[in-house]
DNA sequence: CCATACTGACTGATCGATCAGTCAGTATCG
DNA sequence: CGATACTGACTGATCGATCAGTCAGTATGG
């Protein structure tokens, strides 16, 4: 099948326009308040416009929320889709390590854009995928189930000792170790005394990929424990 | 030192009295709305009381926010700290697997009590672990950073190939993993067609401990690659 | 000339918090 | 004993602030 998967509701956002503004002051509103914290006002105030523009655009503080998710989530999951694509067509073995760092590069990478203390949409994206709410679990539901059952499915093919049950399993735990990293409360740099950045990207994600990998492997060979 | 911990502000809470149904209702309102979506309104009227009482013996919204925090942690993390202290005194050698379980299951046991759905003080938990909020930030601070070093210490005692820092990632990954089955939003049951059921607290339980112990063992002699 | 973009002024609803006041119980004192 | 003083628990009414959303009207550019 083809390539675009999860646009075509959004009628592209020309980059510096009053809509983007809109949506960029919005993603660091939402990010600081959450959904039911942020404020129409505030999110006018700062990016420049009046409050009744945003309503124009967008109708309602939940559509606004909506298309904010949307942008960044067409961003991340078609940057993890590419590099997973890349791994599976290659003719060499997949490492687990490759399609784990695959999964979370391109949400860090993008989430932690905007937002003075690094922590942008990262925030968002923690709120939705944590939420019971009826509203966050559509997002999660229709921006994020295809590429997550694209990793379920690589997980299953270059592990073939996994069951589709542990895959999940799998995917599920990997998601929450991931939604550490984004949520970015410096908790473990208090933990650690520093030792443990929570801001060095970097460092954060090979120890991520290490942990990761080892959960995913300790779930092989699992089916007749049950 | 002494046993007590982390109480001494809480003037014990009578159980069926007022105060509690206040912190039961709140306990609901706050689970499914978030602090900024619930309102003292609705928490009142669910408890049967005026609204006025909730300021008259809580004074503000956060500090009631706080004072229902508090009630679950005490219960959680004194469970959590007897499960502990219950495998570290014994003669025998520790196994990962039991100190995994004795952190993750007073969790899910105190915390799905209340709210219908089973998801009462868990989802609180949640989002407070993974806010950036000032105010969430303080109280997982206050009432989980004691236990925290609790269970890093014993992690690094068990298994003494673990650095000081790699037993800190450790630990954040694995509440990371842990708060996938605290939010309860059913999508492993969706993305699993119904196999991975997150209501089933036993099944992913133990699903959870394969995967946090082969996690925490694949950080076990990692010092080198830094 | 007309659609699109945009605004200031406004609305009704709801928010957390505060108020004066009621009421049952209890200690104090002659 | 009974009157007085005082308490904590609790309430209905209402405060000012803020909320999301509406609307009539203006500016602009093809």
């Amino acid at each position: 099948m083809g390539e675009a998967v999860a646009e075509a509701v959004e009628p592209e956002i020309p980059a510096g326009s009053r809509i983007a503004a809109i949506l960029d002051a919005a993603e660091i509103v939402f990010a600081r308040s959450g959904f039911a914290g942020a404020s129409v006002r505030e999110i006018a105030e700062r990016a420049g416009v009046a409050q009744a523009l945003i309503h124009y655009h967008f109708k309602t503080k939940e559509n606004l929320f909506e298309a904010m998710t949307a942008r960044r989530s067409g961003e991340i999951n078609n940057a993890r889709a590419a590099k997973l694509d890349e791994l599976l067509a290659g003719p060499e073995t997949v490492k687990l390590e490759h399609v784990v760092e695959a999964l979370f590069r391109p949400t860090i990478e993008v989430g932690h854009s905007l937002a003075e203390d690094g922590g942008g949409f990262s925030r968002i994206l923690v709120s939705v995928a944590n939420s019971s709410d009826e509203r966050d679990k559509r997002l999660a539901e229709v921006y994020y189930d295809p590429i997550a059952h694209k990793f379920i499915d690589a997980l299953c093919r270059i592990e073939p000792g996994l069951t589709r049950k542990d895959a999940v399993w799998a995917y599920m735990f990997s998601i929450g170790v991931g939604m550490t990293m984004m949520a970015r409360t410096g908790r473990s740099t208090r933990l650690s005394a520093g030792e443990c950045d929570d801001s060095d990207i970097e460092d954060m994600l090979s120890e991520i990929v290490i942990y990761v990998c080892g959960g995913i492997r300790a779930l092989i060979g699992n089916q007749e424990r049950n």
